[in-house]
DNA sequence: CATGAATGAGCATTCATTCAT
DNA sequence: GATGAATGAATGCTCATTCAT
């Protein structure tokens, strides 16, 4: 398959390239990809292995050739989605210096994870937490941990500089909440633009100079 | 029974006594409150009705007399909670006059459904709702809307007056994330006080004047 | 209730009056035409004692007052009509003489149970009988004997006659076959009589002098 | 498996090859004679999918490998039956000229179809109707239908020719009745040979030239 | 006698997982 | 690697029967 359906952003075949995450063309990568969004539309437990078998044309018994069990398909999809995602925002926090640019780029960036092409991956991570068996949720935890210190970090700075006025800790947890629900009701179709939304996160996040 | 374990608020009893919601210390009362933990701990599918009998002390059958089946439950654990909520708010709304003081007394409402007594049941309602088929799902957004409608009017009196800024519609939605994500970090325990929490999210919410 | 809807026959109303069979305007009674037809309409293992219950206006509890399990109901659909039809067919050959006419009559006899009022509890006796435990068919049989005797009986003294030439227990129970099925496709609506039915099957039975 | 255990009549082993009927000794085919045993001896309701699993050494979850649920089992033995022995009449009428040794033909088929291989299978199609659904009673009506009219065409053919003097759907009927029923009463251990009988039928529905 | 909640064994069906081919 | 038949434990649900009221 020399040919590449979609082009992949750089950030994302520098990790590919790594093996950090499977190529999204991959058979593993078809059946990630499958899985979450089974997984986001019908639940982990509803979705049987012969959905996921049935979804990148093999049969559900060959499933357990590539993982050992469904759960760690399920871990997987949650796994390389916050590594992705953490490379993503890494990227961008390089590009912007002043705190309220780092706060918007880190917005943009997790509204875009949520609504964009990880977006069934990233509701996955958040619907099915309860599907992970304990030592696995502690593994992702680790991963979270990174991903989230980069928010942290930086509404630390945001406070220090003055724009942002609340606990930084209460902020990002509210702020989560507010950025991944938008899965929920968000439209791509509709007139709101991501863009708009982030401003407007934006202004409820930071006091204005 | 002359005894009650727990006093109920005004509001709650008077909605018992007109029928609209189970008495918490009946049976179905019971029930619906053990199926609203153990959904809220083990997810819907991952609860059996084998759990749910013993958290009740009955066997898995004579559930069946109560409810025609699994998903009965379900429905009723998300009806109730939300009736019981839309009246609280309206009780809440109803001592109020200021747009301000109106949205602060949504805030606290909400914040405290979802971390008191109703916390586990509102959570079910959050996370389990792909588990209810169409015609449910349909039934309990009529419900819904009535309590959004609450918030909505509010919100919109609120910008009329000033105080918010950016579209009611969006703001609400964010906020509905931001106060329902705190099930998941918010711990009574901590240093932070609900009162305290609501304050923070109305800083968010509106501009002070 | 000193009104009955329908006169019995006077055989009827003499084995009512001697406690061999339920009136069938009593409690019992209508519980034993109610589970005829059901048991016929949707067998006994499909029937539950829910709808027996309903079908009589009682709680299913409540027929444990009446029979000590549902087994029995059935075995008393049964063992009633056998009686009844018992009687009638004897009641019938007492007022014949010559064996042509004698083959006639039980021949409408066991027409008019299958076809007419006990039409039901006769296909339940054909088709239920697996349902019943040993003991009980062991029970019902003896009474199937004393039917089938003034079956046999008859059809000897025709044989003796010369108007039947096949082995009279074979003839019985190719006539049982024949007339027993005309519960499945034998409509009173349509153009055929049962007096008509019964001459053919008379036709078919013996050879004409 | 070079060997056959038992040898199959021409006619049924054409129709394994075109794969209208399944092998006897093949998986499917095990589990249709199984079924059909116990089906007859104990009844469709009764008969659990634990019972039918072991009748064949599996596991009765491994039943729906091979029919999507219960009542499929039952009516693929309904199926599988009236098409081979639709088969067998017409081979067998193929092979007379005269309207009685028509008739003799087709009394002979359908006495060894009921008392000889697929005796059970038989006897399920007459007594466990009432539990296929409405859908599957439709397909096999059409199966029926077929069958039926090799008789009717048969005995109106004799009625023309004057061999047969009551109506000839009457007189099906009351066949279908006396020859199905022989199956509650006829033994081949006993003195009467199933030719015997067969005789013995036709006697009754034509008068001797 | 009647009620109706509860029982508890049993049912058909599902499904992740295994493994011989 | 892939297949697909088989496993076997588990699931939601049914239902005849019991029994306190």
């Amino acid at each position: 398959m020399p040919k590449q359906k979609k082009q992949l952003s750089t950030d994302h075949q520098a990790l590919v390239d790594k093996g950090v995450v499977n190529a999204p063309d991959s058979a593993k990568g078809r059946l990630l990809q499958a899985a979450a969004t089974l997984f986001k539309e019908k639940g982990y437990e509803r979705t049987t292995v012969r959905d996921l078998g049935k979804a990148v044309g093999i049969q559900s018994g060959s499933l357990f050739h590539h993982y050992p069990n469904k759960e760690a398909i399920l871990r997987a999809v949650m796994e390389e989605t916050i590594i992705l995602n953490t490379e993503l925002m890494k990227a961008a926090l390089a590009q912007t210096n002043k705190p309220e640019d780092k706060i918007l780029a880190l917005i943009r960036c997790e509204l875009e994870s949520v609504l964009g092409e990880t977006g069934a991956a990233m509701t996955v991570l958040v619907y099915e937490w309860r599907s992970l068996k304990e030592e696995s949720q502690l593994e992702i935890l680790k991963l979270r941990d990174i991903y989230e210190n980069l928010w942290i970090g930086t509404l630390i700075e945001a406070k220090e500089a003055g724009s942002v006025v609340i606990d930084p800790a209460v902020l990002r947890r509210l702020l989560t909440g507010a950025l991944s629900w938008t899965v929920n009701w968000y439209r791509k179709e509709g007139d709101l633009t991501v863009e708009q939304l982030a401003q407007m996160a934006l202004s409820l996040a930071i006091k204005p100079n």
